[in-house]
DNA sequence: ATGGAAATGAAACTCATTTTCATTTCTATG
DNA sequence: CATAGAAATGAAAATGAGTTTCATTTCCAT
């Protein structure tokens, strides 16, 4: 197993603490270190199982990595400019557990994100 | 311009109203349906653009087409065997509604998800 | 008919991401 | 210190979704 590598933490957090892989990539490349395209991929990929970081999606597909606080919150990202907000889930931590329970799952872990326009785009 | 090929369109409905191009495309081809992947992709752009047809991304980034009015709903996926139950979410479109506001976002949209271990598993 | 516009699909291409594998760097233990 | 095994690294190849190109076919309107 791989451990995630710091220049990769510390490049992510440089850039605004929110950027693709490539993006993370090409701006240590820029900035003179040398890294490897698989070990950037390889740490963003620790740096989420280790919860330390955040995975959404472009519109285009493509992952984008964010640093993310601990409490467990949702996303609300705007489709024109990508600006993202951190929202609670009450609810909809509620919801998944009656669901999941009327149906009889166990374990349960859930995904939800909500996506608009923001008031700028 | 292409116009959204009706096949393509009947297919979608018959997969639940939930499916990826590709599987689309493999659908067809198992049906016997002489169809190009390239038309597949073409009409469900077309279907998109005539706001017929709705478009997510799976977790791994696949982009999946959904249609829309269809009374929308969401998935309680097992882990285990990825058994499938097709679920209510009456409380999660009033969060999303909700949140949305609150933060000036509008054209709104959401994904949820709720994945464990069903019963058997 | 017939000429042009729209539709089609095979194949080549792009691009993010993953896999493979040989090499290098650590690290614990004799 | 030596040194063997484990973990990390990265170049290159592979994968897979989605797009583009272009030659061919299908549709119509005249």
């Amino acid at each position: 197993m791989s451990r995630s590598n710091p220049r990769v933490l510390a490049t992510l957090e440089r850039a605004g603490g929110f950027a693709s892989a490539q993006e993370v990539y090409r701006l240590m490349q820029r900035e003179g270190e040398s890294i490897g395209l698989t070990t950037v991929y390889r740490s963003l990929q620790s740096l989420v199982n280790e919860k330390i970081v955040d995975v959404l999606r472009r519109d285009d597909g493509e992952a984008i990595y964010r640093l993310c606080g601990d409490t467990h919150h949702h996303h609300l990202v705007c489709k024109g400019c990508g600006d993202t907000v951190e929202i609670e889930g009450g609810a909809i931590e509620k919801w998944a557990k009656n669901m999941a329970q009327e149906h009889g799952y166990r374990e349960i872990g859930h995904t939800a994100e909500i996506f608009g326009l923001c008031s700028k785009c």
